[in-house]
DNA sequence: ACCTGAACACCGTTCAAGT
DNA sequence: ACCTGAACACCGTTCAAGT
């Protein structure tokens, strides 16, 4: 019922406002959002917060955003487009190392990323265009059918596992030593129990104590893609493309 | 005993509340939590939906927890012991992929398990055990030193990152079917788009369009396992213990 | 010691109303 | 078309007050 414009009085003053009047973008909106995010994780971002850092109202952001949902799914697509990969790498087993590093380091960049990946599929264009790369490498080595489905998983689920797991320490060690006195005598008591339990753990923890977390994560996760890409050699056709055979951590 | 609920003065007939008057146990707030959890995953628990389930106010919870973050590192805890896994396996390769497979399917029974990886270390007791057998294998085959950290490192990432995917592919298809009208004409033109930009991803979604996701999600872990157990037997003192020789899902 | 009730400072989301 | 303002139905957490 409502005709488009004329709402009566003189219209012919008034012309259509040009776009450019918007204040909002989708894309601005996902600037913040993921500016917010970066800074202060999943727990400084609101609709509020996005809106009041644009200066506007929250309400107005449901007109570009369906929910908070989508905001989120859109700014883990805009981040896994930081991900550097070449799909004409000669060998494929250095292709593929470079990939998962690129999308390593993104995931430690942006940590709040790893949650979205948990929570909601990804089918953002960077996304699937990382999935195309990440195929053709392994279609080079010789994988084909399931098996290319089953290869890229595992190299996928190598990074994001491994992302979670470093993580997950370093933010227990940030908790250790943020909290003052009373932390450590606590601490010493339930380190006590556990070597009493469970002494190959302790060794372990007792000996990874004064280690740097950001070069030791680093070696893990290179030794795992090395078992990893060992393995899928051996399971496609072409396993040594090129003569030079790149260590990817082994000790 | 109903003389602690006759009042009226008579103070010496109303005997120090036993410690069994309570109505709650940090036990029984972790149960109900847990199922909520299962049942609504995490966007139905809240503090105040435990409470009433316990018939009780919210504020009451926070005599036994001291957050709703406590709460939620409790309950991760109390699934974590539901994965079996025995460290006097023979063949570590089968000890091994026994506990990983016995990881992943709690993960797949408690999914909110995951968000909490990915978000909170875990350091309670039944996270602890687990670690001990996981590495008690390892040392078995012969890892020693950092290396037998990244190799449990390593199989429990694969673990996590397989779980993630397989819950986020799920997730896809459920809201694809979901959805009633319109979603297929959008997803008709995407998918058309795709395969334009991205043929070999195209190609690999056309063939998994009819596939089941529970079996296909089986072959998949059991393929990245195989490869990363193969990359682990290369790089220990005792790749094959055992004579039998157990395959893990190479094609 | 244990729990209630009410409050505080937030949320995501909707929607009439303005321009 | 785009944005405001106000409302709705929630949150986690705190804390005086009761028993």
């Amino acid at each position: 019922m409502p005709s488009s414009e004329s709402s009566g009085g003189s219209v012919w003053l008034r012309p259509e406002r040009p776009p450019r009047d918007r204040q909002l973008t989708r894309e601005r909106i996902v600037d913040v959002a993921a500016a917010v995010l970066d800074a202060e994780g999943h727990r400084g971002l609101s609709m509020r917060r996005v809106a009041t850092e644009l200066g506007v109202t929250a309400g107005s952001l449901y007109w570009y955003v369906h929910t908070k949902d989508d905001l989120l799914e859109l700014a883990l697509d805009r981040v896994l487009a930081e991900v550097r990969a070449d799909p004409g790498t000669s060998d494929w087993r250095d292709g593929l190392a470079a990939l998962a590093r690129s999308n390593r380091a993104m995931l430690l960049r942006h940590r709040w990323a790893l949650s979205e990946l948990t929570v909601r599929p990804n089918l953002g264009p960077n996304a699937l265009a990382l999935a195309e790369t990440g195929l053709r490498l392994l279609e080079r080595a010789g994988f084909v059918g399931s098996d290319l489905d089953a290869a890229m998983a595992a190299v996928n689920d190598h990074v994001v596992g491994a992302v979670i797991a470093e993580v997950a320490w370093r933010d227990t060690l940030a908790r250790m030593s943020g909290t003052g006195s009373g932390w450590d005598e606590r601490a010493a008591e339930y380190l006590r129990q556990i070597a009493e339990r469970h002494p190959t753990l302790a060794g372990r923890m007792a000996a990874t104590g004064e280690i740097d977390v950001e070069r030791e994560s680093e070696r893990r996760f290179a030794f795992g893609l090395g078992c990893l890409l060992d393995g899928l050699a051996t399971r496609c056709a072409t396993p040594f493309p090129s003569s030079r055979h790149r260590d990817a951590g082994s000790r």
